[in-house]
RNA sequence: GCGCCCGUAGCUCAGCUGGAUAGAGCGCUUGCCUCCGGAGCAAGAGGCCGCAGGUUCGAAUCCUGCCGGGCGUACCA
């Protein structure tokens, strides 16, 4: 009988069921039973303080209560033992034969489940290259797709490009003012093998940046007519716009494909603005109340939001009499300037009520994104678009994995859902939010940048693309690889340069996923270049390198007997029982049992943290057990099959794992 | 000013809905390659968990107040 979900996940379930129940009839009490993993072993497999919280109910003491419950509670199926340790602590013992039959059975089967989430992620603005900042909103968002996948969700992935915003201007003036190139001469850039074209307009847009910074006043005009020209979508300008834009989103999708990042469809701005999403939501707005024409004070003019409907309700600073603090900020949210224009929330508004599906009647057309290695990759279209393109959009939930500054505006259009009375799609708009990343002190003398005076007394030093400060994504990434390729280099003499080549691009994608998923999402990364990359401790690297060893032991095993099934045979559950007697294989067998386990945690808890770390424990456990277990020359051929199932369970596991954090897993490294 | 986040070992970070002796990695000191690959394994030193109160049988975890740091609070995106 093949267990539904994590086995571990059933015996807690099954031991807090069976407590709960039997406390209830013996005492008449209910209380929830909370279960936890001693990290001491010999505190039991599961356990828990409920007889803590029943002392009190009952007025009698824990250590008691814990007695008569396991002298009491009927058997439970998977459990061998209960006893009542320390103060007062029930403590679980799992019957370790029928636990690891069905662990090392195969992987746990998951429940499909219909409902659609849509992760949006990346959303990175076409006018230069990613940077690292950029990199960990990917694998985060990425990580976050595969997990939820992986427990059987049905995720649409969207990555929305800001085609026709001050960013991309602010280049387009560059090639057109700065550099006298039009749309040909930019299609010939991009074009060019020789030349990155998004690290061409990296250095191009912090150039035109000083400019606007010096408030160069012919700058400052060459921006306005840029901007003017994209918005009204035609004419040189905006074709030049169009090709810098396509051509960056090509580059970026370049470089999100090195480290595994794929997309099912890129909604524009660009198309946004041509089908009038935006004005549908405006009349909705303003039928339902979401927003009002302010008359006077500094918004006079402006179409707003209340504060109160993304703050709370106002109840301090009630008792000032209005207007006696001239200084007081309006708090009031405007949505549509004074000149008529929609500012930049107004527009995620639409897009937020267009993904799911509350935009009636609106919906953009779709082609296949011309881009290279981008197959399965959609993009939005005004007219023109395909019959057969999927349907997207129409999401039961949302996740936005955007970094933490942006939160504010997340408020404002989760609070403009509420407003228009989509209070459900408003609770399931989740802002996935990650602090940045940002340089630490060495990183930037290492870069050559000079600081400044207020900056040298920082612990860290924030990424601007204005500035051209930061360390670009496909630079970091080619680092990582030539890095990687010495050591595969130094240990593979046999191998041919591309063969290393192609293992090093393996492990740099490794140590770069592990090390932005190593930190939980709410801790500034100070970017640091020795760091990311280490290959050693709790990396990338030594997660696949455990693989890599599990996977060495059972190829051996399949060659030296005879090419036999690689899949091998289940231990017979008696020898289990004698085998995993021995304590340290059944701590491995219960640690390499939990990634399923580990995933509904992290997914519950939205910490893909979670999954790092739990990896790195099942690796850990591995890499000892490696070390003191010969297992090919094991004598006794019971306890030898007994080991080769463990590491083929091994094996399993920590790809498995590996696989949902994206991390590549070599066959030799 | 207001809002959110952070403060744990020399450094970088974990610590799940409060639970048993606060954990990793790096760095440092010391062992381990006739044996499935040393990107490894093992041992050691290193902690008023920012400070002060409170709640609780029990607090790194919850509450309050301080101190220190970051981010946000645009008719920019």
């Amino acid at each position: 009988m093949r267990a539904f979900g994590p086995m571990l996940l059933t015996l807690e379930n099954r031991l807090q069921a069976a407590l709960s129940a039997h406390i209830s009839d013996r005492y008449a009490a209910q209380v929830e039973v909370v279960t936890e993993l001693p990290r001491q072993p010999e505190h039991g497999d599961l356990a828990t303080p409920v007889c803590f919280s029943l002392a009190k109910v009952l007025r009698k003491a824990p250590r008691q209560i814990a007695a008569e419950l396991v002298a009491e509670v009927p058997p439970i199926e998977g459990i061998r033992s209960l006893e009542a340790a320390g103060a007062g602590y029930v403590n679980a013992r799992f019957d370790r034969a029928a636990y690891a039959s069905a662990v090392l059975s195969g992987p746990e089967a998951v429940a499909a489940r219909t409902a659609k989430v849509i992760v949006e992620h990346t959303n990175i603005n076409p006018n230069k290259a990613a940077h690292i900042g950029h990199l960990r909103n990917a694998v985060l968002g990425d990580t976050l797709v595969r997990l939820l996948r992986s427990l059987g969700r049905t995720v649409e992935v969207q990555n929305y490009i800001d085609n026709t915003g001050v960013q991309v201007a602010d280049v387009v003036a560059a090639f057109h003012y700065l550099r006298n190139q039009g749309a040909d001469a930019v299609r010939g850039l991009a074009a060019d093998p020789g030349i990155r074209f998004d690290h061409l307009c990296w250095d191009l847009y912090a150039e035109i940046s000083r400019l606007f910074a010096a408030k160069d006043q012919q700058a400052i005009a060459w921006r306005a007519e840029t901007l003017h020209a994209l918005e009204s979508g035609d004419g040189e300008i905006a074709e030049l716009g169009a090709v810098v834009a396509d051509a960056i989103t090509a580059c970026h999708l370049a470089t999100m494909r090195r480290i595994g990042v794929a997309y099912d469809v890129l909604p524009r701005e660009s198309e946004i603005l041509k089908l009038r999403f935006w004005s549908a939501a405006f009349e909705l707005l303003k039928q339902r109340d979401a927003i009002y024409f302010e008359n006077a004070g500094k918004n006079a003019g402006c179409w707003v939001m209340p504060a109160t409907a993304f703050r709370g309700s106002p109840d301090a600073s009630q008792g000032e009499p209005a207007g006696a603090d001239e200084e007081a900020p309006d708090a009031d949210k405007v949505i549509v300037r004074s000149n008529g224009t929609v500012t930049y929330v107004g527009k995620d508004i639409a897009y937020q009520l267009w993904k799911f599906g509350l935009l009636a009647g609106k919906d953009f057309g779709y082609k296949p994104a011309q881009v290279p290695l981008a197959e399965g990759t959609w993009v939005t279209v005004a007219d023109g678009g395909s019959a057969d393109a999927p349907s997207f959009g129409g999401a039961d939930e949302v996740y936005n994995v955007i970094d933490v500054r942006q939160s504010y505006l997340q408020d404002v259009v989760r609070a403009a859902l509420e407003a228009l009375g989509f209070e459900q799609q408003a609770r399931a708009s989740i802002h996935f939010a990650y602090e940045m990343v940002a340089l630490s002190p060495r990183c930037c003398a290492q870069l050559g940048i000079e600081l400044s005076e207020t900056d040298r007394t920082k612990p860290y030093i924030e990424v601007s693309g204005r500035k051209g400060l930061g360390v670009k994504a496909d630079d970091l990434l080619d680092l990582l690889v030539d890095t990687a390729f010495d050591e595969v280099r130094s240990r593979h003499s046999e191998l041919a340069a591309a063969e290393c080549r192609e293992i090093a691009a393996q492990i740099a994608v490794g140590a770069l996923r592990y090390f932005m998923l190593r930190v939980t999402r709410n801790t500034v990364i100070a970017f640091d270049f020795q760091e990311a990359l280490a290959f050693e401790g709790e990396t990338g690297p030594y997660l696949q390198y455990a693989a890599v060893r599990a996977g060495n032991i059972l190829r051996k095993h399949a060659a030296a007997s005879g090419g036999g099934s690689e899949s091998g045979e289940l231990p017979p559950p008696v020898s289990l029982q004698r085998h995993l007697e021995d304590e340290s294989l059944w701590q491995l067998v219960l640690k390499m049992s939990m990634s399923r386990w580990a995933a509904a945690r992290a997914a519950e808890s939205g910490e893909p943290a979670q999954l790092a770390r739990n990896a790195f424990q099942a690796a850990q456990a591995f890499s000892n057990f490696y070390h003191h277990t010969h297992i090919l020359n094991e004598e006794d051929p019971e306890r030898k099959a007994v080991l080769l199932a463990i590491v083929r369970l091994a094996h399993r596991e920590l790809a498995d794992q590996m696989s949902v954090m994206g991390m590549p897993v070599p066959t030799r490294m």
